[in-house]
DNA sequence: GCAAAAGTGTTTTCTGTACACCCATGC
DNA sequence: GCATGGGTGTACAGAAAACACTTTTGC
């Protein structure tokens, strides 16, 4: 097998030989995770991609699942991987498992990286995957590309490029999952910086739902959730009026996240 | 390779040898499916379940996943073969991924089949396993066990025989996504034979959530959502005042499932 | 007739939603 | 001072929960 393209690093080349031929021995065959990743930016509800060598087209982090690794661990690792974060709410929503997510664009690639389709074989058949999807903080995140990609960027989540494979199936799922677990889970923790503002919090929960709130009834639900503590400091600079700095309460956070808020029946 | 047993057909020996050597071929390694299937009798939750031969425990009902067929397909081949149910509401709700479930029983079973280890080496390391739940007609299921269990029957949810490999959380987490989707989409289509009365649907309610409901909040809630008519009969023969039979009305009951019945926020 | 289940309606409480005024800040 | 966003409270409507009496049926 020569790998020899421009965008791959020389020196790592052997290990990538080493991947496509014996994979299969360390991974699961057929198998992968693939994350996606929310971050909230300036108001806007962001997805972490990237955007693969020669294909000029992007994806979903994801990646085969080790032997010797729980599902679970092989996410985090992804994750970690791609922004540097670690401990993280990192959640399963779907195994994605149909059949027409043969990954053909792969075959093109493995053509243009001359490794033949037997030795790709592994990778290259229809592949289950198992998403997760994460809540970051936007600004801790250091997005790092992985050996297939060439860049690894934020992109509004109502404004992203078309995706490779059933990523847009699975960007939409997550998103839909994120939008009913708002019902009955708190969120903000991870995707906010530590102290945060009541608007922004508004701010972050309108762009999950996708549609506007009323400014009073939202403070009162949180604040009826016990989940945030308000903290004696606002926030300046800003213009206008200074808006108090909140925190979460992170014991009860955890307590509401286990345990659910509210049902009907 | 020697397969001799009792409990095992002498006629389909060739059949499972062939599964042994070669399955790898035609299924993906590591990856099955299993069902949580309920049904819903004398007012209690049911789920059916496969007794092992040889093991004298108990599993869900599962199997490999082909390479040519989708997940969802393979669930849905697992709930005919093991009920002769076809057509039958049917949802993905998990993915069981973790490293502590490798299946060391099977070793067990596959040493007293005589089948060496590297022979089965592709079923006898850790499986990620994805889980479906099903909700049948307990009247209509005509229970199958498969090649490995020697009966299959119903068990009381709640009053259930400890399970092999990781099952009993499966059936934990299937009815813990079951009570919370009852919240926001209706149940009973399947589960309940085409008749019914509005006590019996309530007796399901109660079963799945585990909690008594009051008679007459339950009938004014299933009132507004429109998704049962009543008939002019009443189930008479019973002792007591004769109830009014129910029918669901599918097209509005399909729209219920597909919308969603009601949010908070 | 009596025990046990089924049918029905009203009241109260709570939750969600709509809405208006005052306050702080930068320009 | 004025435009803009932030803080706060009240009033109304609809949903959920609590609750009691009458009817039917088999025995």
């Amino acid at each position: 097998m020569i790998l020899m393209l421009t965008g791959y690093p020389m020196d790592k080349m052997q290990e990538v030989e080493a991947f496509f031929r014996t994979g299969h021995l360390q991974y699961i065959p057929h198998l992968s995770v693939d994350c996606v990743i929310f971050g909230f930016h300036e108001g806007e509800l962001k997805v972490l991609l990237l955007k693969w060598k020669h294909l000029e087209r992007w994806s979903l982090p994801g990646g085969p699942i080790r032997r010797d690794q729980s599902v679970d661990e092989t996410a985090h690792v992804v994750l970690k991987d791609r922004t540097g974060l670690d401990d993280i709410f990192l959640q399963q929503f779907y195994a994605f498992g149909s059949m027409d997510r043969k990954e053909s664009v792969l075959l093109e690639l493995f053509d243009r990286l001359n490794v033949s389709n037997h030795e790709a074989n592994w990778l290259s058949e229809r592949t289950v995957s198992i998403g997760y999807y994460a809540l970051v903080d936007f600004s801790k995140v250091n997005p790092v590309p992985d050996f297939f990609s060439e860049a690894c960027s934020w992109w509004d989540v109502c404004d992203r490029p078309s995706l490779l494979f059933d990523h847009d199936a699975m960007v939409e799922r997550a998103l839909q999952t994120l939008q009913q677990q708002l019902y009955y889970q708190p969120i903000g923790l991870n995707l906010l910086p530590d102290k945060f503002t009541m608007p922004e919090l508004q701010q972050l929960y309108e762009a999950v739902l996708g549609r506007k709130l009323d400014r009073r009834n939202f403070q009162k639900k949180i604040q009826k959730m016990g989940i945030v503590e308000r903290l004696k400091e606002r926030r300046t600079g800003g213009a206008h009026r200074s808006p108090y700095l909140y925190r979460f309460d992170v014991p009860r956070y955890e307590q509401a996240l286990a345990e659910g808020l509210a049902y009907g029946f």
